[in-house]
DNA sequence: CGGTCGGTTGAAGCTAATCAATTAGAGTGG
DNA sequence: CCACTCTAATTGATTAGCTTCAACCGACCG
């Protein structure tokens, strides 16, 4: 463990009031590792040996019943996931992999628990992350449950139009088909939104969108800031 | 705040390692109110002023968007409810309902932040609180994104053989509209996936559901362990 | 240059919602 | 005890939303 990965770690609120300590117990046994694109990192079903911390590149957490698979949340670095597995010492409830290369900081959950029990700053923290993921996934569950399909993907936009600067023009982070997924609905049908929005002043080159008439587009969308805003 | 209430509270896990006088300051506030059926206790929007605690009868939890409404989902005794926003200080995120006359023990929000940081048995206890919650938002997310309403009704009764002394007859606990909002479908359909059924054993009678061939049912619901068990 | 893969488009079919009408049941008051 | 009423539940007909299957386009890459 190399000071500037444990800067990384610092870095994050999550560790922010960590006992140095503390801190470097915890990181007894962790490593960074990078991996290629499209590497499978754990299965839903397998026990949880470590917390995940994304350095560099982006995870999906996707999830597989019956013979169907659908994307659960996208990962952007710099972040934590499956902390609540870690913390419960149970299985891992969703799967992961990475959409490009990425480099991953691994920590021991058995040492994520032990310094939950020993640090009042880090419990604290914990407990803020919990219920900032637990409303995360309220969130995706009202959007999918209360909005159609076209309708997730107008707000995705002027979700995505906010986030990169008002411009009217944003660039997809992320490919089609995984946005798709996110928005729980068929490659097709997303090509099939996006034709529906054209009324509504869309204009899709690529991974390039453009938002004509973000008004119009408010009407049909219809935000609302309990599933937008984070 | 009777003795008999504050057994109650410390009856649960999560205020179970709580320091009685940290406990005792914590209640300070609070109140036990009894509230008639179909009463709406505060909209997703409102400010958390208070974590609620179920000592009686049944709450619903549902969300509205864009004139939708849709069950989140059912509180039962004795059990809290909404801990995530008491603790972050924030709104809601959803709205309640009582499904029946009901008895809440209402706490002061402010004074279970102050607990909090105050009381590290409890601040443990929250972080396990909040990810069982965190696990149970994400299993019904993965039930409507990879799951038609067939098979979620078809697992629900599973679900709900296996709590009953697996029997092979059920009584539905709420009214079938209800279940139908919970299970994401209109009450309409709900109806024709119980008929879709039949011919795996189904048959319904009222509030009385019987079971006659539960492998069959099985064999349709293709139950998950990380869905269907928590 | 051919091959692969992501994306798009079309046609058909299925799942679920909506609208409308009817039935069933629980509770009320005479 | 029996109409009366209100609401939940069911059933039928139709429509909307979305998936599936298939064909095709186009960019990137060996």
């Amino acid at each position: 463990m190399r000071d500037s990965e444990k800067m990384i770690v610092r870095s994050l609120p999550l560790f922010a009031d960590m006992a140095e300590d503390h801190l470097d117990e915890m990181l007894l046994g962790s490593f960074l590792q990078r991996f290629p694109a499209t590497v499978v990192l754990f299965s839903e079903s397998d026990h949880t040996d470590f917390l995940h911390v994304l350095v560099d590149g982006q995870v999906e957490l996707y999830a597989s019943a019956n013979n169907r698979e659908g994307t659960m949340t996208l990962i952007k670095p710099v972040a934590t996931f499956v902390l609540a597995s870690a913390l419960t010492d149970g299985v891992y409830q969703m799967s992961a992999r990475t959409l490009e290369s990425s480099q991953i900081l691994m920590i021991p959950a058995e040492n994520v628990r032990t310094a939950m029990k020993k640090d009042r700053g880090f419990a604290q923290k914990s407990v803020l992350e919990l219920a900032a993921c637990y409303h995360g996934v309220v969130r995706a569950y009202k959007n999918i449950k209360l909005r159609t399909a076209v309708e997730r993907l107008a707000n995705y936009i002027l979700v995505q139009n906010r986030r990169q600067g008002d411009t009217g023009v944003i660039k997809l982070p992320i490919e089609k088909r995984t946005l798709a997924s996110m928005l729980g609905m068929t490659p097709e049908n997303l090509s099939r939104a996006f034709a529906t929005l054209k009324p509504y002043g869309i204009k899709v080159d690529g991974a390039e969108v453009r938002l004509e008439k973000p008004e119009d587009l408010e009407t049909l969308a219809k935000p609302s800031a309990l599933i937008d805003t984070h």
